[in-house]
RNA sequence: GCGCCCGUAGCUCAGUGGACCAGAGCGUCUGCCUUCUAAGCAGAGGGCCGCAGGUUCGAAUCCUGCCGGGCGCACCA
């Protein structure tokens, strides 16, 4: 309701500006410091001052004095040394909120156009870790913010079924293992197969690194996997699709899913990569140097200025000297298909199906199905992969800037985020040894190359286990399904809220004392404000079974909610009414700055408001019928809001907890 | 060396295009459960907003330099 408002002052503004005096400036809107200074205000006359060379104060009094009647506002003032203020009709405010809370988003119409967001994108290797899940949560949160804003929204997962990592997980089995296909495919079915292969992995490592001739194995091992046919490429898929599905699952849990999977051995398959390489050796987008470092290579000049006469100019080697290509080409031509750009698609089939019936695609090279959605040809497209790929995803846009497919550059977005790290403490803990630098750092960095990490699956297992004894003993009373049911919600919503709390650009460092806690900012302590309304409004209903529970302001009359929005605890409703109707505007706000985090903070600071509210007003004894009935309302309001902005973040609002 | 990010309370972090006295959580200390669940509330204590300049009527916020930390900059992914 709140950002309704701002826009009308916004425009309301910009329009008297506009007519008064021909300007068209961009209007700054701010929430004054004080409630007694109003809900809205714009410094706006102290830059107008400079151009009309006159006082601020002066233009402010101009504008309150001639600017007449906004809609939810009530008055218009001057303050401080040229703000202009504005008062919000508070009982208009009151009614427009609860409508609005009730009609939830709206559903994107059919010309909307598409927006990709690929997240996850897990190397099969190995079981998934809390960087992992920093990945999916925001990535999945942003989806969630998107689509209440009205957007349509595809969300990819890429699998690197025939990448490096996978190829050495292979190798492990062969080389280190001595297994057979058939033992490969035995063990795959067990549930924990990717903690297997993290054990696996972690020593492949080792290996590898204790002699360096051991690396033509590798070599040797990726290149089967890419040709396909052999008893590896066989083991890599059998490993790759296992380990998927473990992490299907893992995701599952938090309530994270997909549209498509989109592997990367059909991309190979289909040929992506030549018709990619095609256009931009086309387009000169690539070049050959027969001498210097580069010789021999495909490289993409990047920077500006060639440098000076025999300086190498900066560049990025698409196709290594001895034919193969690199990754970042592969990314290039994947990149161009998510745009429809690239004149190729895969064949689609189902992979699986969520308890709900919505179906996993997977990309395949042939006998494709019917009835798969269009996939590709996104209109934006955010990758939601940590800062530490920054130049590598630069490179990707540049690359189709020079294609010639500026918008599209424009329009590939990096969703960067900061990684998860552990703290020293948290590393020694786990029974990592730690090297005396390391000790020292304020955080070591996870490695599941080292097997050094907190498996996705450890914490969600340790977080229920806390959450279940925290719900037993409240509720010894009841079902056994029903306490697992709100075990898992405050799970669920300690650990979303943990990972969701802190800005993109922050780096996490890990601790299992924060992230297993239920008190203070975090998921649980919003889910119990909300677990405080829903529990009024329950024994309500056993008190007074002909209360309209769902509509309590239809008892409140318009003069007794304006008499209480004014009144002695009047400025403390009105706060908490405000901050309830904020929603979307905070909304918008996240959505503009692909910042959940802002989404996290309000919901924090909703539920800290009620929390006071529901301490200083006992509902249901209160004697006066329609302050009661207005305090409801206000309760379900913030209810309503509160369960919305957890939504958003994915995070489930219990019954009881 | 170059590029990006960070430096705010003992610890972990907010502070959304500049606008008052600097905010939260955790931790510490003190109170509050025969009243809608104390996963809560109230209060106390705690800060040269890394340092130095600059721009401005006004800077934690913008600019420059420095100091400290992190991450990138492969014919790895």
């Amino acid at each position: 309701m709140y950002h309704v408002v701002e826009a009308k002052f916004r425009e309301a503004i910009r329009r008297f500006l506009s007519e008064r005096y021909g300007l068209d400036a961009a209007i700054a809107l701010e929430r004054p410091p004080r409630l007694e200074l109003g809900e809205l205000a714009t410094p706006v006359c102290f830059e107008l001052a400079r151009k009309l060379r006159r006082a601020p104060r002066q233009i402010a009094q101009e504008i309150a004095n001639a600017i007449g009647p906004i809609e939810g506002v009530a008055k218009v003032e001057v303050a401080g040394g040229g703000y202009l203020n504005a008062y919000l009709d508070r009982g208009g405010f009151f009614s427009l909120a609860l409508e609005a809370a009730r009609s939830g988003a709206a559903e994107p119409g059919a010309e909307t156009k598409k927006i990709i967001v690929e997240h996850t994108s897990i190397n099969p290797n190995k079981a998934a870790h809390i960087g992992h899940l920093r990945n999916a949560v925001l990535g999945d949160a942003f989806v969630r913010l998107e689509r209440f804003s009205g957007r349509r929204v595809q969300v990819q997962n890429y699998i690197d079924n025939t990448g490096v990592q996978v190829a050495d997980v292979v190798l492990g089995f062969l080389h280190l293992e001595n297994k057979t296909v058939d033992e490969v495919r035995r063990l795959a079915e067990a549930p924990k197969f990717d903690y297997l292969c993290w054990d696996l992995y972690a020593r492949v490592t080792e290996f590898l690194e204790a002699d360096k001739e051991r690396l033509a194995l590798r070599v040797r091992t990726l290149q089967a996997l890419e040709e396909g046919g052999g008893v590896e490429a066989e083991i890599a898929e059998i490993v790759a699709t296992a380990i998927l599905r473990c992490h299907l699952r893992t995701m599952d849990r938090l309530g994270i899913r997909y549209d498509l999977l989109a592997r990367e051995s059909d991309i190979l398959h289909l040929k992506f990569w030549e018709a990619a390489f095609r256009q931009m050796k086309e387009r000169g987008v690539i070049t050959r140097p027969h001498a210097g470092k580069y010789a021999g290579c495909w490289i993409m000049a990047l920077g500006e200025a060639p440098a000076e006469e025999g300086e190498e100019t900066e560049a990025k080697v698409i196709v290594r000297s001895n034919g193969t290509v690199t990754y970042v080409g592969k990314d290039i031509a994947y990149q161009m298909w998510k745009f429809g750009l690239l004149g190729l698609d895969f064949v689609y089939r189902t992979f699986s199906r969520y308890a709900d019936g919505h179906a996993v695609w997977t990309t395949a090279t042939e006998r494709g199905e019917t009835g798969a959605p269009e996939f590709g040809r996104a209109s934006e497209v955010y990758n939601v992969i940590d800062s530490r790929q920054a130049y590598l995803q630069n490179v990707v846009s540049a690359a189709l800037r020079a294609l010639g497919f500026v918008e599209a550059a424009e329009h590939s977005i990096h969703f960067s985020y900061e990684m998860v790290a552990l703290t020293p403490r948290c590393a020694r803990e786990m029974g990592y040894e730690l090297p005396a630098e390391d000790a020292a750092r304020p955080y070591v960095e996870v490695s599941g190359r080292r097997g050094m990490g907190v498996k996705a699956d450890d914490l969600l297992d340790r977080l229920e286990g806390a959450a279940r004894a925290e719900v037993d003993a409240r509720h010894p009373e009841d079902a056994e399904a029903e306490r697992a049911k709100t075990a898992n919600a405050v799970a669920i919503g300690a650990l979303r809220y943990f990972l969701l709390k802190y800005t993109r650009n922050t780096v996490i460092a890990f601790d299992f004392h924060d992230a297993l806690s239920f008190e203070g900012e975090t998921g649980p302590y919003v889910q119990y404000a909300i677990v405080r309304a829903r529990n009024i409004f329950r024994k309500l209903a056993e008190q007074e079974a002909d209360f309209p529970t769902e509509m309590p302001e239809t008892r409140v009359p318009a003069a007794a909610r304006d008499a209480l929005l004014a009144g002695a605890d009047g400025d403390e409703f009105w706060e908490l009414l405000l901050l309830a109707g904020s929603l979307g505007s905070q909304v918008d706000a996240a959505a503009v700055s692909q910042e959940p985090a802002f989404v996290a903070k309000y919901a924090f600071q909703l539920a800290q408001e009620f929390n006071v509210f529901y301490h200083r007003h006992h509902i249901l004894s209160e004697a006066g019928a329609e302050r009661k009935a207005f305090l409801l309302a206000l309760a379900g309001l913030v209810e309503r809001q509160l369960v919305a902005a957890l939504a958003l973040l994915g995070i489930e609002s219990p019954e009881k907890m």
